[in-house]
DNA sequence: TGCATCTGCTAAAACCATTTAGCAGGGATG
DNA sequence: CATCCCTGCTAAATGGTTTTAGCAGATGCA
């Protein structure tokens, strides 16, 4: 057995009795070539009955494109949400023809700028920049002659970015607590007035609190009690209401995330109290184990798959929005809030 | 300002006053080269003081060589689980300098061809094949003149494979029943005797519960009752083991995923009893869950971080085993087992 | 002196596709 | 009849690297 080389282009055209030019024309679909139909036949031909490839390396070296793009984030999956952004961007760069470069920096700035030379070395057609944490991300100070969107954070470098309608997403959890006659007695549970005038560790929380903030204003609501806690962890959500339970019966709690809810439920069942007929939750995120509680939690889902595709969409768009395209966060109705 | 071309290697060998051919050999690091120590010197300063970097492409396409590697998966995400083997083997491509892409087939044969070739075309240094559900999987019948690793799943054209040790796994979970001293009235919770004769899902169950059913006998123990379900979720936890509950009280319950367990935890609160003291629990997977849980979870995690790393090792090695590289399950030990 | 060997380096081919410039032949136009 | 344009195609340059083959001069040895 003779080893068999690849197919090339050339091979190509001699079978097909022609130049190379002619079939790298026809096969590339030049608009208006010359060639005769029975040219473009002849070479469809033949290329399909060698089974011709064309080689990717060869065609990024003349064209400087490479029908691949680079996805470079801090942690991929130290969150539990980032797959849904991976997934999301790979099924729009794989309907486009593209394929993804997947590229991890533990947010350390050497590995960066790796990440980037990485990438820009393999000559992708764009990159996107995606955050676990959105806020302002740091991009490495380098020439970058390709087009960037920001994926879930933003960069004063780089304007084209993809976020969650967070702050929509924030009115409406109000006013679900408002639809379910539960809102005049609530709890906020995450965060409090107090700590928000200091940073916020996400630009997102700031929006999604911001939403919540105004519209309860504007129905002339105030929580009846702000639990704050740095870390949203189930334990931390657990303690809190723990502790809460123990002088007060609010009629509904407002949780800035579902691990903080599922530390609410442990409490709430211990304390005998039944959801949503004692007590009403609505929460964020849309966690696997919003669906695993008993009754479901009612949350207000991160559109991640979704923006993931958008960002793709905008990176291979010839012009781009020089500003933030807002996803809508979807509402996941369960049982953890009592009907209207 | 004129546009700043791309510095080439040219660029470089004409700055240290060489010829293209001595940069190459010098920056590429050829053993038995004849150059001078002082052109070594110049080539280096020179590429420093330019900021040289490799035109990948064109070195692909005279090498051969790309210094990346494919990851095809049936589904990145759709399980949680999924992410821990792409960071895996993201973090040791990135250790051995190389770039991943990553592929996302959906287990539809068309899109499997396609991926293939995809990274094919891209002159890809090898291919990992990962699959959520391990059994045999189904890599599509085209030449592959590349290196290629199975991850979490078998194929019979590519023997060399990396898989969980679910057998030790399966083993353990019966030891730490015993050394509770819970084991002789336990009940498993995922599968019965009379289903596993039919066709498993998974490989990788029917493993694990050789290992429990080898070492129940070697301690001469059966199970008090076996519960089975297909889908092994929260829900259907609880429901067999509420149902359970009203006619028994075992000692302890190995649940063969921690969604079951969680399920199982939620009907032994409502029965009224305590974890560990009424009944204990061990479990596997190592979900998100288990951790969020009061009293965490006692479970065998699935390695999969480090079996992504163990596959790209395997891949860029320069041979490999034709056999499975079994990982061991690691234990966490958490609260939901008695101690000794 | 003659010949082989070693040292330090380079010219040019090769990898494969895209693209620019242009050629031969035929018909239409003035 | 000379000129122009159109049709259908091709030769050759180009992109940036690696690699093969080989050259000129110096040194070693007889």
């Amino acid at each position: 057995m003779v080893a068999k080389k690849r197919v090339t282009l050339a091979d190509v055209a001699r079978l097909a009795g022609l130049s190379s030019t002619a079939a790298s024309m026809i096969l590339t679909g030049r608009p208006d070539t010359r060639l005769s139909a029975e040219a473009h036949a002849r070479v469809h031909a033949a290329a399909a009955s060698l089974g011709y490839r064309p080689n990717v390396a060869a065609r990024a070296l003349r064209t400087d494109k490479s029908r691949s793009i680079a996805f470079i984030s801090d942690y991929v999956a130290t969150t539990r949400f980032a797959s849904g952004l991976i997934r999301g961007a790979l099924a729009a760069a794989d309907a486009a023809g593209h394929v993804m470069l997947v590229l991890e920096t533990g947010g350390e700035p050497a590995r960066e700028v790796q990440a980037v030379q990485a990438a820009l070395d393999r000559q992708v057609d764009g990159i996107i920049f995606a955050a676990m944490r959105a806020r302002e991300v740091f991009v490495p100070d380098l020439a970058i002659p390709a087009p960037v969107v920001m994926l879930n954070g933003t960069s004063a470098r780089f304007p084209t970015s993809v976020l969650p309608d967070e702050y929509a997403g924030g009115r409406l959890a109000v006013e679900l607590l408002v639809e379910a006659g539960a809102a005049q007695s609530s709890v906020l549970l995450g965060h409090n007035a107090e700590e928000e005038r200091g940073l916020f560790r996400s630009e997102s929380i700031a929006r999604r609190l911001a939403g919540i903030r105004d519209a309860m204003a504007e129905h002339g609501l105030e929580f009846e009690a702000e639990l704050s806690c740095w870390n949203w962890e189930p334990g931390h959500g657990y303690e809190l209401v723990r502790k809460l339970l123990e002088t007060r019966r609010p009629r509904s709690i407002l949780c800035l995330n579902d691990r903080l809810a599922f530390g609410a439920y442990q409490a709430i069942g211990e304390a005998g109290l039944a959801i949503p007929a004692g007590i009403g939750l609505v929460s964020f995120d849309n966690d696997e184990l919003a669906s695993y509680l008993r009754p479901g939690l009612t949350t207000i889902g991160l559109p991640h798959e979704q923006m993931g595709r958008e960002a793709v969409r905008l990176l291979l768009e010839t012009s781009r929005p020089e500003s933030e395209t807002l996803v809508p966060m979807p509402l996941l109705r369960r049982g953890s809030l009592p009907a209207g």
